[in-house]
DNA sequence: GCATGTGAATGGATTCACAGCT
DNA sequence: AGCTGTGAATCCATTCACATGC
């Protein structure tokens, strides 16, 4: 009789949390080519992981193996969805309407799975009405908190240079925003309680230019 | 008499270079802020990190700092920029030439500061020949190596589709690239040698969903 | 027999705390 | 006096290895 066991949300790790996303990702695609059920072993040798570590992620969840045979494919993407909270519409708001908030307004990730746009805002007066490729329009920054209350915004992408950065976190969080995505290149000062999550794509050109220039040196 | 110790690059760390990069970017704001030296202690406090961190970070390049007065900041801030390899230009192949891909063309952080684009490629007839907004044409596909080799191309994109990733990154690696930023929701399978960084949106979203859930769950 | 679930062991990364230098 | 550089201590994450249960 397993799973009375409550889910103790507070002890997943950030890494964990991450995984849990991929290996949803690989019970998707294992359930649309007819898996029925899955060991720990399979699921590390297809993927590149580490079987271990698979167990110990799921077993955070609760049981739901089997043992001697694995885990069911559509009962755990099943859970996997319910736990991560992708079984409710989650709202985006993309303050900045440059070439980056343009682009990820329009991009599959955010449109569909569990995730739609709730609007573009910008503060350019000459980029309020624009559209976007497949049709959003771009609001008024100035209507910020109307938005967020009308659309039931649930997640807040920054968008914007690196100098208006702190100023878009803070008003998303004065307006109830309670996650917020950040793509420009700063360090945010975050607040208790809204959660901030940062992709940072210099430090990843940074981080590959510094490779480069190990191989390079250690070449001549 | 500092500094004839050999910076050893093996030992330094991905979250290091990460942090690095981070440092850069506080020292060229403090530079441009008129700053001769700063201490650890200022970093931390100004920016939010730790300063032993600080310190054990910035060892690993050498000797930087003088005891009792601290860093002298554009002294550090170029050997930085040397040792991240950002005193040369590295040239970024993108391939695919959807919204995606065609806003990191357009992207600030791709162009300048030691980056710029070499080129667009994409294997759909109807895309070949565009232009972004700034100018970038889009080329083909099947003009990879040509265009490698041209361009001396440093590092290669991927802004396709996750099922046409591993099959881009193979072609880079083949062409002679040595590192990739990959932008596909999939796990890329890489060869040694050819350095894969990941940034994967999907996966942020989902975390921040997953602490959204928690909140509501515990709110209730 | 076979794969999960998990304590124990390992390996890294962060932080502490202070000796040593300016 | 003040701040760096760094061993020691701590914390966290990964991996191992096996008892447990189907």
């Amino acid at each position: 009789m397993p799973n009375d066991r409550p889910t103790n949300h507070e002890a997943i790790s950030e890494l964990t949390t991450g995984r849990l996303s991929v290996y949803l990702r690989c019970l998707t695609y294992l359930q649309s080519a007819g898996y029925e059920t899955v060991s720990s072993g399979d699921l590390a040798e297809r993927f590149h992981l580490n079987s271990a570590q698979i167990r110990k992620d799921l077993n955070c969840l609760g049981e739901f193996g089997t043992r001697g045979v694995g885990y069911n494919v559509p009962r755990l993407k099943d859970h996997l969805i319910h736990e991560l909270g992708l079984d409710r519409i989650r709202r985006v708001l993309i303050a900045g309407a440059g070439n980056l908030g343009m682009a990820l307004a329009d991009y599959g990730g955010f449109n569909g799975g569990g995730f739609e746009i709730a609007a573009i805002i910008d503060n350019d007066e000459t980029k309020i009405g624009r559209k976007s490729r497949s049709g959003f329009e771009v609001l008024a920054w100035d209507d910020l908190v109307a938005i967020v209350r009308e659309h039931r915004v649930d997640i807040g992408v920054v968008a914007v240079t690196a100098d208006a950065a702190q100023k878009v976190y803070d008003a998303f969080a004065d307006a109830g925003i309670n996650a917020v995505l950040n793509f420009a290149p700063t360090q945010l000062r975050a607040r208790p309680g809204v959660k901030l999550k940062s992709v940072d794509l210099r430090i990843n050109l940074e981080s590959l230019s510094f490779y480069l220039k190990n191989v390079e040196d250690d070449g001549v």
